[in-house]
DNA sequence: GGCTGAGCCGTAATCGTTTACGCGCCCGGG
DNA sequence: CCCGGGCGCGTAAACGATTACGGCTCAGCC
């Protein structure tokens, strides 16, 4: 409530002084520092951030964009990413898109108009035109997978290929042969690299590619019931599935205990981000784990750098290793530790 | 990039005009609207949301205090407060306080120091003198869960008692004598009306209350194994469990399991909150559910209230009903629909 | 004694909007 | 013919900070 000017006042003062000794912007004699911030602690004053917000051109607010906070993976991320994003001093503007294309435009004006000082966003579909309004403003844009043409945003990512080999690796090596495959929304580099991954890890092992034993999920539960039902109902039913997160895996192991089919001895399944919850499935559910905190503090710490405008002019991705985690849904709990 | 000064000399006009034009707040003639539109249009002109929350004294903006999104509960609740808030046009900054009091008091600080609107918090510990920095500035407040003391503020809660009643009422409905509880942090309010609720129900069942069966929890799955491993642990080992959240009621499942006992048969399992996640763990989860979308848009709706100046003085306390969903945890895939 | 320069501060412009006032003009009625 | 009242618009003062300039004082030195 206070002002600054009346802060001021009190210690007999200018405006410009105060501000300095809060900034500690010019040198002020010892007893005016005292003075002013004396006045402070009295009127209990906070410097007003939208009024200085508007003279510095700078709000220390971040926008963070995700699909659907909902999806464990996400929530993880944001809180990883609201957190470093706060220890430097920023605020994070919180935007759920619900997977809609419209969503995230309006986002993106709007936390253009709000002036963020800089984006994270997290999305598959979109594609750099929607980023133009932000981009044009110099806005730095940080993005959590990379976007689907050959744009060039800073970035961080898993290596999806790898990690999508290691997975069918990892069954192919139990003994499996038939593996079926459940995927997200087919229309991102994501998808690719890790089609591509199964698929290679498939040839090195001399499996032939049944296109019949991949199916599009839509990273919920009750897809991988559908897909996992679907994959089950066919001719000859795969032995293992692989999907693209956790809890369409969770899906497909309900989806085998329904029909009486014991994971992993009748139905292998492996699932997809390493969320902690994956560990407390029945049975523990394999995963690959993305480093979740290392990204987000990376991709913050991109940000910062391109606000602070030490900007590397190139984009730069970063991509970190993801981790195959073993556990009862496909090892047993014989092998199987954890 | 462009100010509202450029728009007034390419459209001929002063910022006044500009301004009316934009906000309808007075009669422009039809002529200079359409020139000021044209103008608009032709730079790309968005007004600037920080010089106009300066001076009109409002940032279209509330703060959302979550002590842990990476808990299902919590991310939906931030999921569904960001969709009303953002469909009557605020934007929501998001505060993770992963369960901290001196974070929540952090983030207090900074929320008011940014002029947000108003505030939506979910605490169990704090009390209303961390509050007080917000009421003095007469930001609107609303809480999800009452908070400690006989506080006065806007709050949306569900029946805690009754919850945890029906929960109790339906495993002994089913059977059972010897029924454990994981609860959650002791010091709230939420805590004593549902343990209020969990002895009134076997008191009804002239079933003895057994203090060796309450163990606290954290709503992390790792105290679900933990305590769950405990109870069973003990020389007379309850037939049931009842948590204080699913995520805790999936590591007792797992507890159960990893002991080779059989859920429900050999042990039962209920939840509590009812989050879609409840529906895929093998064996589904029976839970109480509560209403997070009503919750959500009414508290909203209290606080849009309270922002435009309704205000009832008086502080409204809304409570919703909490739904029982008995699923094959508790009552076994035969008489478990679902 | 005058000049210079270093310390310290205050004045006022500025960021980009909104909005209280007030001024012209035109029209209709007395 | 004059006057009152709408209607339409512009001028300029806020909102609450930051910061470019400039002014003053005093010490040191020639």
């Amino acid at each position: 409530m206070a002002t600054m000017r009346a802060v001021a006042d009190l210690a007999g003062v200018s405006t410009a002084t105060v501000s300095h000794v809060i900034n500690e912007t010019r040198a002020v004699s010892a007893p005016l520092t005292a003075r002013v911030l004396d006045a402070m602690e009295h009127l209990d004053y906070r410097p007003d951030v939208v009024a200085r917000s508007l003279r510095r051109r700078e709000t220390l607010t971040i926008g963070l964009l995700v699909p659907s906070v909902e999806i464990p993976f996400f929530a993880h991320v944001a809180a990883r990413v609201e957190a470093v994003a706060n220890a430097a001093g920023y605020s994070v503007i919180f935007c759920n898109s619900d997977w809609s294309l419209e969503r995230e435009a309006h986002y993106l004006r709007d936390l253009v108009a709000r002036r963020v000082d800089g984006l994270v966003c997290i999305t598959l579909a979109m594609t750099i035109e929607h980023l133009a309004p932000v981009l044009r403003r110099q806005t730095p844009v940080v993005v959590f997978e990379r976007m689907m043409p050959g744009n060039e945003l800073d970035a961080v990512e898993i290596d999806n290929y790898r990690a999508a080999y290691d997975a069918t690796a990892h069954l192919i090596g139990l003994g499996h042969a038939r593996i079926g495959c459940i995927s997200g929304h087919t229309n991102s580099i994501l998808y690719e690299e890790r089609i591509r991954g199964y698929a290679t890890a498939l040839a090195h092992a001399g499996i032939p590619f049944d296109a019949a034993l991949v199916r599009p999920g839509d990273y919920q539960p009750s897809s991988g019931v559908a897909q996992g039902r679907w994959l089950l109902d066919l001719p000859t039913p795969p032995t293992a599935i692989f999907a693209f997160n956790d809890l369409m895996a969770m899906g497909v192991m309900q989806a085998a205990h329904a029909r009486g089919l014991r994971v992993p001895e009748d139905l292998a399944v492996i699932g997809f981000d390493g969320e902690p919850l994956t560990a407390y499935t029945s049975p523990p559910l394999s995963t690959v784990e993305q480093p979740v905190a290392a990204m987000s503090a990376a991709a913050i710490a991109m940000l910062l750098e391109r606000i602070k405008g030490d900007t590397p002019s190139q984009a730069r991705v970063q991509t970190f290793p993801a981790k195959l985690v073993a556990r009862a849904s496909t090892v047993g709990y014989a092998q199987g530790a954890n």
